[in-house]
Order: C-alpha cells, then structure tokens, then sequence
DNA sequence: GCCTTTTTTGAACGACTCTTCAACAAAAAA
DNA sequence: TTTTTTGTTGAAGAGTCGTTCAAAAAAGGC
C-alpha cells in the first residue's frame, strides 16, 4: 500500500503503539523492536519516520501535550461566563478530560517527565507546556486576589494537578476522575473565598 | 581492607552512588559500572553485597522512604502541642524535611515513582509508604473533620506534597523549600479552618 | 612469618539494543 | 506493460549491559 501518504498513518500508529508499551512494560523496557511489533510493522521504519527512537520518543511526548492543551483550550473557548472561576474550572476539567486520564496516557506523560529531567529536548517542551499552565492560572487568578496571593495559587493548583496526575498514574484502578476534579476545583474556590480580605469586598 | 565489616560500608557507599548518578544522568543511563566507578570499586561487588542491580536499587528505594518516614516522625515526636494542626504541620515539615529536599533525592524519588509502575517490589514499597501516609493525615483530619471531608482533605494534602515534589524535581534551580512549605500549610489551614461553619469561632 | 578468611577485582561471556542499508514490494505514472 | 516512485523489510554490524567466577589482594590469627 505504498505511495499515498503513509506518513501520517504510520507515524499515527507508532506513536500509539509507543503509548500502549510504555503502558503496559515500561519506558525502560520498550524497545524498538517491541513498539514496531505492536505497529504491525518493521523495526526500520521508525528510523525513517523519526530518524531514530529518540525522535519516536520526542514526537509521542509532543502529541500528549498538544491533546492536553487542546482539551483545556476547547473548554474554554466554549464558556458562556467569562470570570475567574468558570476559566479556572475549565483548565482543570481540562486537565482532567476523559481522553487524558486513561493509565495509558498517564503513565506515558509520567514516564516522560521523568525522562525530561536528563534530556534537554523533553526539557524544553515540558517547559513551555508548564509555563504556559502557570501563566493562564496566574493570570485568571489575578482577576480577584492580589499578585502574590495570585501567583501561589497558581503554584498551588499547579501542584495539585500534577499531583492528582502522578496518583492516578501509579494507581490507575483506585483513581476516581471526579473525585480528583472535585478537589481541584475545590481548591479553587477556597483560594477565590477564602481570601476575601476585610476590606477589598467589591465582588 | 578486608576482613572487619566491610558490608554496611560498602552498601552505603554503593547506595549514595546510585543516588548520585541517577541525579546526574538519570536512572535509565546508570550502568552498573557508572554506579561502582563513582564509589570507587568494582563493578562485581554489586553483584557480591546486592544480589545484582536490582537488588541495589530496591536498597536505593528503601532507603529514600526510610528516610522520609524518620524525617516525619521525628517531627511528630518532637510536638509539644497534640493538636491537629500540629500534627499535620509536621507531616508537611517532614515531607519537606531538608536532608530529604535536594536534587538528588527528589530526581531519585521520581525516577523509583515511574519504575514502581513495572515492578512489583519497588511497587510494593511505594504503597506501604502510600499507605502510612494517608492513613496519618486522615487520622488527623478526622480530629476536626466528618469523615467523607476527612479522607478528600488527606487526598488532597497527599497529591498537593506530591506535586509540589515532582516539581521540585523538574525544576531543582527555581525550586523553593520554603514556598513548598507555605503551600501545604496553607492548604491544612484552608480545610481546618474553612469547613468550620460561621458559627464555631472558638479558635 | 605463614596460613586462614574475608573482600575485591576485572576480563570473559551471553544476551540484547539501535541503526543502517541493500534488496524487495507495490502502487502510480508513462 | 514498463518505468518510476514510494514504502517496507530484515539481517548484519557495532556497541553496550549485567552477571559470573577464578584469581588476587589484604587483613586477622597463630
């Protein structure tokens, strides 16, 4: 089935083959040999999609971090209110959306932040995707708190996600995804009322 | 050397190499003979005292958690005060325990956090500490919490200090114990306090 | 000073990994 | 049909890793 473009298609396989073994052996244990089995392909044919396992490895991290920014992006591009908290629960629910929170994906995004403290290629895309996190939260909560107070909320719901995140991954079948929104977003509120100062009660 | 007690020395020896080469090029590139030559012996002597490099590093794990779990209990023996409050600041504090909160640590932890999806030892460890954890801070939230409230408030204390650890993992320059710290405080205090309906104003 | 015991070495070995590339297959183009 | 192009294979090659074990080293005991 050659010339028509197989790019996309076998890339598409290779990087879910490479979540699936990631799943189910390891990081550590999958080989070239056993993501391309998975495929249903050769083991050369990743070198001449990703020229190499690193550049397997780098493409699957990108493609879990661009799904999750876009989970978090269409919920907010389809909020009717536009304060603070409904923005704050859509990046959480975002966070949390059902195509994100399979064992298989949290265990590939596990395994790669790990990988990206001794690999400045995952580094860098890990990077920009946390910033970007911090900074939507930091902004939203400025809307109602001070800018300290402001950005250690951030810090902090930041955490808490991640958090969650790193729980489900090592416990995928006692990991409750509502039970996890349900304190994210409970976290929310109490730093937007719980703070509400003496004298600063505009609304 | 030989002849008196050489093993303890060299299994602390061997122990403090793995910490410290999984902190510079990571778990997935610490060969045995990385991990020996930093000690300063051979590579055969891991087999000898460890069995093979598994069993050193399940010993690298159990040591790390040991380690942790003195840190918080010395804290909590050490309270004058037997409140909640008390108790729990000092679980927090011990988390952040300084001998537990550097580079090396924190990037070991993690790196032991992702084997433990594929390996039952290490995965066993990380539940029994898991398990020691939760149960403390529910124990201590139930002092002042219904029990439903209780166990989310322990949930979510327990993901928020793994958080703010993964973090810190990633990002050892930027990290701030201190901060870390405040965080978790703050989140106690915000259950503590902001479940108390408005009219129990004793404290 | 010699023997015993504990400790240590490091090369050999087998197994495994990733990459490369010449050859092959199959569809489109001519 | 024949040629061209795109896609694919799988084995060879070069390298690395963990373990083993016979031999050596070093410190007591006598």
């Amino acid at each position: 089935m050659p010339k028509i473009g197989m790019e996309p298609i076998r890339r598409k396989q290779l990087i879910e083959a490479t979540m699936a073994s990631i799943n189910e052996v390891g990081l550590a244990d999958s080989t070239i040999i056993q993501i391309s089995r998975r495929a249903g392909v050769s083991a050369g044919i990743i070198s001449h999609y990703f020229g190499g396992k690193d550049g397997l490895l780098e493409a699957t991290m990108r493609h879990i971090l661009e799904d999750l920014g876009m989970s978090v992006a269409n919920r907010r591009s389809a909020l009717k209110k536009h304060d603070a908290r409904s923005h704050l629960y859509a990046i959480v629910e975002g966070n949390f959306d059902r195509s994100q929170v399979s064992a298989e994906v949290m265990k590939t995004w596990l395994a790669f932040w790990t990988s990206s403290m001794h690999r400045d290629d995952l580094h860098r895309l890990q990077r920009v995707n946390d910033r970007r996190l911090y900074s939507n939260l930091c902004f939203q909560f400025r809307k109602q708190l001070p800018v300290e107070r402001a950005r250690d909320a951030a810090r902090g719901l930041a955490a808490l996600i991640d958090g969650l995140w790193l729980r489900g991954a090592l416990m995928p079948q006692s990991f409750d995804i509502t039970r996890a929104v349900a304190l994210a977003r409970r976290y929310v509120d109490e730093q937007l009322d719980g703070h509400a100062g003496p004298s600063t009660s505009t609304g």
